[in-house]
RNA sequence: GCGCCCUUAGCUCAGUCGGAUAGAGCAACAGCCUUCUAAGCUGUGGGUCACUGGUUCGAAUCCAGUAGGGCGCGCCA
């Protein structure tokens, strides 16, 4: 059978309107949904093709339906289908057509729901993509764990993914890092200079005074000796010492920053460094493409409308035709003293992207950028016209909680949290649950008390709890002789599964595959942690009532036939909490404690 | 001032390319259980989907405007 239960009776549905009216434009026939009704009282799964394909067939919705309904009770695993409302199909399956997807699921085992929507096209999902000067903190968490796990989804439904990870180890940023580096070095080799002598002398002041910088310049004592130093101990030269300082600088916190990421599980596939993409002439040869399709030129901006900045006075720069691709004003590729803008580079990394091959480029960002969403788009645009499809993810904001309090943070206090402490504080898997439990532009609290707490308002909690009870059940099940590999279970009778609770699982897990695809569609991770929280609910309902009524236990010594149908929904249940939490990145657990 | 995102139950949030009587958890209230399958279970109340207008068979969903919140706004990345 088709593993999507959705997908099968929708196929049923464009049938049988494929024979009762001539032919439906495609765009109509897109529109047609078969999909879980909001009330369980409707039966099994409602459609609303008679209303979308009324006007083209040219007859009411309600008279097409009943035509419909005539034609779909004729299809093998539909027990009724009738007419509601203004011209819903409501329709009633077989028992044996919900039965059908418990051994669909153990034959495809976590491979149920994958799709092939992506139809091998090559996406690019670049995120985390933190500076290169300081260890990753819980800022960085939220869009790592949505980009990898988008990454997973894409995978699953049929994309040919790539994790990159893009490397800011050029400009100011990694200058000052350069600084605060030779800083620390000069006090590992005796400089009593203090925090701000320094900073008057440094270009852009000491940005970096994080203790986390200590090792790297001790790292740098230990290599160069004094020879990076002036002769009396104190600040030599750049020319002296700059660029061995900013490499090892970089190195050592690209190392951090790795280490970090493979504690969240976070392993890109590239590090793309922007150092390389300029020296290469990247930039220099992307803007000259745009010149040369007429889409630079030298002008002055107009000031920002409204409160006129203090220092504003009219410059001429070298501008990017950003309006002509729908962004609101022009945007400038150079800096008065020639060189490139950060977006110029930016322009020549995607390019870069596109140059190897991606046709979906999608970029995890944080949404202090959401004002370059529209600039970077304008770009791609010019570069790529409609070869290329780019979206943005903007992540807001994560605000820590603890004992119903936030906990500041402020980098100069010293009092940021880092990933790292966050996941020695909750661990991997709840830090990836619960960064999923939100849309990812939507604000979210991170409440590090609920995190922890062993209850139904934790979510990953109660999705674990489900899963290592179907493994618990599993486990009695084979010590009292019953068959529990899925091969076993694949065979075995479902008839005696028709409690509406147990039912109720069914349908959910006939759902997963349909979920899957419209998550991906939509590039909504936090999808899958909802719906493991509503499965996860379905089968806890199942267990409860196994207290109160012994014969509702899965495991019945006196019943082998109803005994094995149940072991064979337990075990698919277990399956898809599985998969769902393959794509969240999150390992599932075989026992609580 | 302009642009983007957001506004759904007392709280935190879901809500599928527009679909039927808008859902969940928490909190509140009322019962049950006091056990063994493992950290309780069942039920009830609670909403002008910020507001106003529009599009249509149908709008929380799309469009326009208003109010409130977040982010951003020429050589930071």
């Amino acid at each position: 059978m088709n593993s999507d239960l959705f997908a099968l009776i929708r196929g049923r549905v464009g049938a049988a309107l494929a024979a009762s009216a001539a032919a439906v434009p495609e765009d109509v026939l897109a529109r047609i949904e078969v999909s879980p009704p909001r009330e369980a009282a409707h039966g099994d799964m409602a459609s609303n093709a008679a209303m979308v394909a009324a006007k083209a067939v040219g007859q009411p919705p309600r008279v097409l339906a009943e035509t419909l309904a005539r034609h779909l009770a004729t299809a093998p695993e539909i027990a009724a289908a009738e007419v509601a409302g203004p011209g819903f199909l409501n329709i009633r399956l077989h028992p044996a057509a919900l039965h059908a997807v418990i051994p669909a699921i153990l034959a495809a085992g976590e491979a149920y729901g994958d799709a092939t929507i992506g139809a091998g096209e090559r996406v690019n999902v670049e995120y985390v993509s933190a500076n290169p000067t300081g260890p990753m903190h819980i800022g960085h968490c939220r869009g790592a764990v949505v980009g990898d796990a988008l990454a997973n989804l894409l995978a699953k439904t049929g994309f040919a993914v790539t994790r990159e990870y893009y490397v800011n180890d050029s400009g100011a940023q990694v200058t000052a890092l350069a600084w605060a580096a030779y800083w620390r070095y000069l006090r590992a080799i005796g400089s009593d200079i203090a925090a701000e002598d320094f900073a008057a002398r440094a270009p852009s002041g000491l940005q970096y005074r994080g203790e986390y910088l200590i090792p790297v310049g001790a790292a740098l004592a230990e290599k160069f000796g004094r020879s990076l130093a002036a002769e009396d101990g104190g600040v030599a030269p750049p020319e002296m010492w700059f660029e061995r300082v900013r490499d090892c600088a970089i190195a050592a916190m690209m190392a951090a920053i790795r280490e970090d990421l493979d504690l969240l599980g976070v392993r890109p596939d590239v590090f793309a460094s922007e150092r390389e993409l300029v020296a290469s002439g990247a930039v220099e040869a992307v803007i000259a493409r745009l010149a040369q399709a007429g889409l630079i030129y030298e002008g002055v901006l107009a000031p920002p409308k409204g409160k006129l900045p203090e220092d504003w006075e009219p410059r001429e720069q070298t501008l990017f035709r950003a309006t002509q691709f729908g962004d609101d004003v022009d945007r400038p590729l150079r800096k008065s003293d020639g060189s490139a803008t950060y977006f110029a580079n930016d322009i020549a990394y995607h390019a870069d992207k596109i140059g190897r091959g991606f046709t979906t480029l999608i970029d995890v960002w944080g949404a202090d950028h959401g004002g370059y969403v529209a600039r970077m788009q304008a770009a791609i645009r010019a570069l790529a016209g409609d070869r290329a499809r780019f979206d943005v993810l903007l992540c807001q904001i994560v605000h820590v909680l603890k004992g119903g309090q936030p906990v500041r943070m402020s980098k100069r206090a010293g009092t940021f949290v880092t990933l790292r402490d966050l996941i020695e504080e909750v661990g991997r898997d709840v830090v990836r649950f619960i960064m999923l439990t939100r849309k990812s532009d939507a604000q979210m609290e991170f409440d590090l008390d609920q995190a922890v707490a062993e209850t139904r308002e934790n979510p990953v909690f109660y999705v674990q709890y489900a899963h290592a009870r179907c493994r618990s059940v599993l486990r009695h099940a084979a010590e009292q002789g019953f068959p529990t590999t899925p091969e076993a279970l694949a065979g075995v009778a479902l008839d005696s599964l028709a409690d509406a609770a147990e039912l109720a699982l069914i349908r959910r897990l006939a759902g997963w595959p349909r979920l899957v695809e419209g998550a991906a569609r939509a590039f909504e991770p936090h999808r899958i942690a909802f719906f493991l929280y509503d499965l996860a609910g379905d089968f806890h309902i199942l267990w409860n009532r196994g207290r109160e009524a012994a014969t509702l236990r899965f495991i019945q010594p006196e019943r082998p036939a109803e005994t094995g149908a149940r072991l064979a929904l337990v075990a698919a249940t277990a399956m898809v909490i599985r998969s769902g939490l393959a794509v969240m990145g999150v390992a599932p657990v075989e026992e609580m404690r």
